[in-house]
DNA sequence: CCGACATATCGACGCCTGTCTATATCTGGT
DNA sequence: ACCAGATATAGACAGGCGTCGATATGTCGG
């Protein structure tokens, strides 16, 4: 999917018009955003009592098989919006917040 | 594309786990959002002194062929993040800030 | 009424991506 | 050492989407 860690990369596009490369940057975060199975795990892991997530346990839910379920946590590691802790042979997910404001931020206000 | 309305859909994802109806109707949302072109239009479009573009003029700027970027307007039309104005032969579009705030909102704050 | 302009629609093509099964890798316990 | 559990990787397949050229539709001016 040609991911990539999202950064802060312009003004609010309400603000100012985006360059190409500025709206290819920003088109690959929220491609990022636009699967269901990728919105529900990243809405799970920061809705999570202890702030955290456990891969095995996502699959039931989801209704997803394991390799696809690994397969988007990847996905939302390698664009820096979850942070992987792997613990032995589980490997546990925190939401990272400041990239979420990131594309909030992106859209304005 | 299957594109709909924009529209208030759920709490912040940062608040509590999406629904699989939710996270779908995200997803259909933030997918509009993940082209290059779309997020150009949309940009111009707001940062318009006039607060509003015409669809010839866009052309150009973007190099991409006329039928492409009608396709892209009416995508973003169609999800209610660009208002289409017909005037005559030519086609104004003006930016929907409620739209964005909508989605600036699932994802938190 | 005709030609130039503006936009939308159609059909086709190529690439990308989500999904699966099968398999590999690594870890922990017994 | 072995087995079971957890995760990652590989390969394949299907559907979706962006793009284009060609064409249709509609509109203004002379």
């Amino acid at each position: 999917m040609e991911v990539r860690r999202i950064e802060p990369c312009c003004a609010p596009i309400t603000d100012e018009a985006l360059s190409a490369e500025q709206s290819q940057e920003l088109a690959r975060a929220f491609k990022v955003l636009s699967d269901p199975v990728r919105l529900r795990l990243l809405s799970l892991a920061t809705a999570a009592p202890t702030g955290e997530i456990r891969a095995a346990d996502l699959v039931a839910p989801l209704g997803r098989s394991q390799p696809t379920v690994s397969h988007h946590l990847s996905v939302l590691a390698d664009a820096g919006l979850l942070l992987r802790d792997q613990r032995g042979r589980e490997a546990w997910f925190r939401p990272v917040h400041e990239r979420l404001a990131v594309l909030r931020a992106a859209l304005g206000e």
